[in-house]
RNA sequence: GGCGAUGUAGCUCAGUUGGUUAGAGCAUACGGCUCAUAUCCGUAGUGUCCGGGGUUCAAUUCCCUGCAUCGCCA
């Protein structure tokens, strides 16, 4: 069998985050599962480095874009491998091959009659340099400029999608498996039930410069489509390379749901009009939320990757991840949540399996594997679970439902556990009628942990090692051979165990306590200086300047106003101060934000933050800084 | 505004093709063991299964409606 797993390319305007990584781990495990299963396996990831975004952001940082690129693109792909991910291949859209690739796919879509010029009318904002849809304006304005948009005409070219609607229906309705899980499917099938428009596919080199030329028109570059979404062919050496034939039939994408639709919609069009098969399987997973809160830059919550790995190592990172969330759906992280996973699931049923057994093999018999007497019920039963939680597991794996595989095994972790109590070894080499059961117990025991290693080793590779270390096995062949139970040979040396997992502590007051004690006195501490708060305390609450850009009434309430302000991008906070302000007084004064409040709903309007005052009696006054400082400042 | 999804124990979620005591993990309390990373095993719970109405001998499960949250579309 041959398996190729790829996740999107990622657009190198900002450093990677949590969410990159969630899609790249989940990618990786994958790949090595179907490595484990016996599979030919390519595994690609890689970074989107065209469009006007990109040289937006090149020139704040002072740099030509290709220097800009070449150093983003760098920090995705280091940021892998300390996540054990080992991609084979890294793509990117600035490689030579690529670019001729999509001049060559454009020339001969074009040359069909399946990409055409025309013109069309928008609403452009000269500021953003770019056309905005009346959704995003605000009073007929910009929302960053303030400005009406300009109607203006534009000619590019047009890729025939619509041609393509009837034959992608079919084919979603005949391949039950093409876009899963199944709501996003639907999703697409909703959007499909009407018409489909044609696909903008240029823009005019006067507006933007850094991407692809159109070969028959070097007035104008490829926009994105025709630029990112083939570099899953490219990445195969795309047409002749033998690669490309033996890859591409098997081809999944795992994705995101924010790029659900060019990926579902967009890109089998294309395919079949470069008289291509499209993809097998699109698997879409949703976001990582942070607590509560969206991830976003504005909140200042977005977790790094190299942090999480710092922190908790790449094993629990990518085991939480994948434990978590169940895939498809939306899912919250949060640290404590993780160090939870960590010791219930890892350090205390897992790592302490392993160790005490370990232990008890060197003290009970020997520190070899021993040779299996006849088996009782209960042997045999821990030996079925086992094997079929093997066949769970592979089922599981493969539609992407890991935290189901997880879950699966470790009830099988669970099972041993018990399996030991019930057994009592300490109890049986004291009985000299039981202690010939010594030796099965532990063949039985140390079985379990081999298959469990097998199983675990494509979500934590580092501890599966560790695990076949300490059983003395090697890890060649396939899954289905290597599951069966009776791999050990007995004789084979079980060393001293390495503790898998270390146990963690929760995060208080965004450091770590090094020792129980401590939380505990610190806990004491707390209460008796009721009242004072520490400088971490004080430093989870971020205070900015905040510029009030418009104000209304809230309709149906007499205190709540209804603010936009600059802190120093634009949020919407509701203010309990109607009875003391005109909503025409507001505009331009500057006053002091609680900026990372999480955000409620007041009368049905969602309010980014609060806004501070002084209460005088009855009096709300409202607070201010003593001289012009940019919206955005920090207070502190 | 249209379409769709979801709403179950303190938390995260599973489940019921309608049928006697509604489940798991985490957290909590108590008990047991001592091989182990103060770990493991056992016991104990608590739920108007979102509100209201309907169909039925019987609904948390089906239908309608309301509320809340979320997604897609306009």
């Amino acid at each position: 069998m041959t398996t190729y797993i790829t996740t999107p390319i990622f657009y190198v305007n900002a450093p990677p985050h949590l969410g990159h990584a969630y899609s790249t781990i989940v990618a990786d495990t994958y790949a090595r599962f179907k490595r484990l299963c016996g599979d030919d396996v390519r595994f690609q990831t890689g970074t989107d480095e065209h469009g006007d975004k990109i040289v937006q952001a090149a020139e704040r940082a002072g740099e030509s874009p290709q220097a800009y690129v070449d150093r983003i693109s760098a920090l995705f792909r280091e940021s892998w491998p300390p996540l054990e991910i080992a991609p084979d291949n890294f793509i990117r859209t600035t490689d030579p091959d690529h670019l001729n690739n999509v001049q060559a796919i454009l020339q001969k879509v074009y040359d069909q009659g399946d990409i055409y010029f025309s013109e069309y009318e928008g609403l452009y904002c000269q500021g953003c340099e770019r056309f905005l849809t009346e959704k995003e304006l605000i009073e007929g304005n910009c929302p960053d400029h303030l400005k009406p948009p300009a109607k203006i005409r534009e000619q590019n070219y047009f890729f025939k999608m619509s041609k393509y609607q009837d034959w992608l229906i079919d084919h979603i309705n005949s391949h039950p498996e093409f876009i899963t899980p199944e709501r996003y499917k639907n999703e697409m099938l909703s959007f499909l039930s009407e018409p489909l428009e044609d696909l903008c596919i240029s823009r005019p080199t006067s507006r933007l410069t850094w991407g692809i030329p159109l070969p028959f028109d070097n007035n104008f570059v490829t926009y994105v489509w025709f630029d990112a979404l083939i570099n899953y062919l490219s990445g195969l050496g795309y047409p002749d390379d033998e690669k490309f034939a033996r890859y591409w039939p098997v081809a999944e994408h795992v994705i995101a749901k924010d790029i659900l639709k060019p990926h579902a919609i967009f890109w089998p069009t294309m395919l079949k009009a470069m008289g291509l098969a499209p993809y097998k399987k699109l698997h879409v997973h949703g976001y990582w939320n942070m607590g509560d809160a969206k991830m976003s830059k504005s909140l200042g919550n977005v977790v790094r990757p190299h942090e999480m790995v710092e922190e908790f190592g790449a094993d629990v990172v990518r085991y939480f991840l994948l434990r978590d969330m169940s895939f498809g759906l939306d899912s919250s992280f949060s640290a404590d949540a993780v160090v939870v996973r960590q010791n219930s699931d890892l350090a205390n049923d897992l790592g302490n399996l392993f160790s005490r057994s370990l232990t008890m093999v060197g003290k009970f018999v020997d520190g070899k594997v021993p040779a299996p007497g006849e088996p009782r019920e209960i042997d045999t039963a821990l030996a079925q679970a086992c094997t079929a939680m093997i066949a769970t597991y592979q089922k599981e794996m493969s539609d992407f439902r890991f935290h189901l595989a997880l879950q699966a095994v470790w009830e099988v972790v669970s099972k041993a556990n018990k399996y030991i109590v019930e057994n009592a070894p300490w109890d049986m080499v004291k009985n000299d009628e039981q202690k010939h059961h010594l030796d099965t117990v532990f063949y039985y025991l140390l079985e379990c942990l081999r298959i469990i290693a097998l199983a675990v080793e494509p979500i934590m590779p580092a501890a599966a090692a560790k695990m076949r270390i300490g059983l003395g096995v090697a890890n060649k062949g396939a899954l289905t051979s290597l599951a069966q139970w009776g791999g050990l040979t007995p004789g084979t040396d079980i060393a001293k165990p390495e503790p898998l997992f270390p146990r963690m502590e929760k995060k208080k007051d965004g450091h770590k306590d090094s020792a129980p004690k401590e939380a505990k006195a610190d806990k004491d501490d707390k209460k008796k200086l009721e009242g004072v708060i520490t400088f971490e305390d004080f430093g989870k609450v971020e205070l900015r300047v905040a510029e009030i850009i418009a104000a209304e009434k809230v309709k149906k309430s007499d205190r709540l106003l209804k603010l936009t302000v600059r802190a120093p991008e634009e949020r919407t906070i509701v203010a309990g101060i109607a009875e003391f302000y005109q909503p025409e007084d507001l505009p331009g004064r500057r006053v002091i934000i609680v900026a990372n409040l999480k955000p409620a709903k007041l009368m049905g309007i969602t309010s980014q933050g609060m806004v501070l005052a002084a209460k005088d009696g009855d009096r709300l006054v409202l607070s201010s800084v003593s001289a012009e400082v940019a919206p955005g400042s920090r207070v502190a």
